[in-house]
DNA sequence: ACCTGAACACCGTTCAAGT
DNA sequence: ACCTGAACACCGTTCAAGT
């Protein structure tokens, strides 16, 4: 029973942005989005609330650090390959994986549009566009239509994370809620949604949303192999 | 100077569901996502904050009947039209307008996943998905990607007017102040990004929106002409 | 230069008390 | 049944004061 430990821990080493930024990561992951508070991150690093603003300009800045983190490491970790398609699949497979870790980088990178995070995705993707052939032209609305349909399931990814989140329940568990209040629909009104109610069952998010990507795909070939016509 | 007037306003109908939706959807347009608070509100319907609460579930209940009345709106406003791919133009303009107009919906949407605002979308998508002649087993990636789509716009057209609000800008301005962070980037490191930093500055969106719709709509198309490979 | 922590100006939500 | 408004338990952010 000896005291010599103090009751709060102190820290050891001098705050940083980066430990900072770790530390809301860790906090995100285990609490998600309404984890991240500057009492329980400065609690976490044994000081107060204050001090973290000499490090981060406020919250929005600290989110977008910590979605930018998990960005570039998801970057990096993307194996290169010859061929573009094949690169444009793995970019966007990797971002799904990534979001399904980590729920809130998908809200976050929502909220921060033309910040460094979105533009290392963009960047990414217009190369392999670019080298996929597409003229001038048509690239950036190539580059468009899968950099806002990764973003627009990585949203809806984060939003189902915390709502389940909330509920208490694990994603299936909230998903077969979803399927039970559709088939209740009415069958005159919303026939294709009761239709498909059961899909969202148990489908297999990941495939599905590579499927998306492959029909964007065959979009773009398509407008390269008859490119405009006059 | 006579004081017959009281000092606050008494409402002369009750309270209703409807009216503070009503209510609601007129503060987020004027005031953005922040202007949304129950003090405020419940001071302009003249009660108090726990007023509220006998009509309405929480915050979140409220934000999401908002959004749905827009979109039911929205829904309702489209013309119909015989030709399936002509439908689905119209529905994705229709909502892009609606979020051009009332940018916290882009967001409330992905926040309230199967949801009724968002099944009133997916529903008439998915009709018209399968005007097109999609089969089933293509009819859902269809579907998907055309929502994610909208989605993701939806979200980032949302951002950009949020952000720009804040910073006291309007809208060309905000990308103004993107297009120029752009170019100033690594050519080395962010050839692409930087190349279209100009495209951001004098796009037309909207225009921009329906060619990322057109190119989804030849995918789908041409996974109809040549089905599955066997 | 960097940290502390009390204080400020807000939030959403609850609930005893009223009508 | 519906409304009132004070009170509760939080927020993000600031800032005088410390080292």
């Amino acid at each position: 029973m000896a005291k010599k430990a103090r009751s709060v821990q102190r820290r050891e080493e001098s705050l940083s942005r980066e430990s900072i930024i770790e530390a809301s990561i860790e906090l995100l992951d285990s609490s998600g989005e309404g984890g991240l508070t500057f009492r329980t991150l400065s609690e976490r690093l044994a000081t107060g609330p204050g001090a973290l603003y000499w490090h981060i300009a406020n919250k929005s800045d600290l989110l977008t650090a910590a979605c930018d983190a998990i960005v570039a490491r998801t970057m990096e970790a993307i194996p290169p390959c010859a061929k573009p398609k094949a690169n444009l699949r793995a970019l966007a497979l990797g971002m799904f994986d990534a979001i399904d870790e980590h729920p809130w980088v998908g809200s976050a990178l929502a909220q921060a549009p033309g910040e460094m995070p979105m533009v290392r995705i963009l960047e990414r993707l217009g190369q392999q566009v670019r080298a996929l052939g597409a003229e001038d032209d048509t690239q950036w609305a190539a580059v468009g239509a899968l950099l806002n349909y990764i973003l627009g399931v990585g949203g809806r990814n984060a939003a189902n994370g915390q709502l389940a989140r909330e509920r208490g329940l694990d994603r299936s568990d909230f998903l077969e809620a979803v399927a039970a209040a559709w088939s209740q629909l009415d069958p005159r009104e919303y026939p294709f949604t009761r239709s498909v109610a059961g899909q969202v069952r148990d489908h297999d998010d990941r495939m599905e949303f590579l499927a998306g990507i492959d029909l964007i795909l065959r979009g773009i070939e398509r407008g390269i192999e008859s490119p405009r016509r006059r």
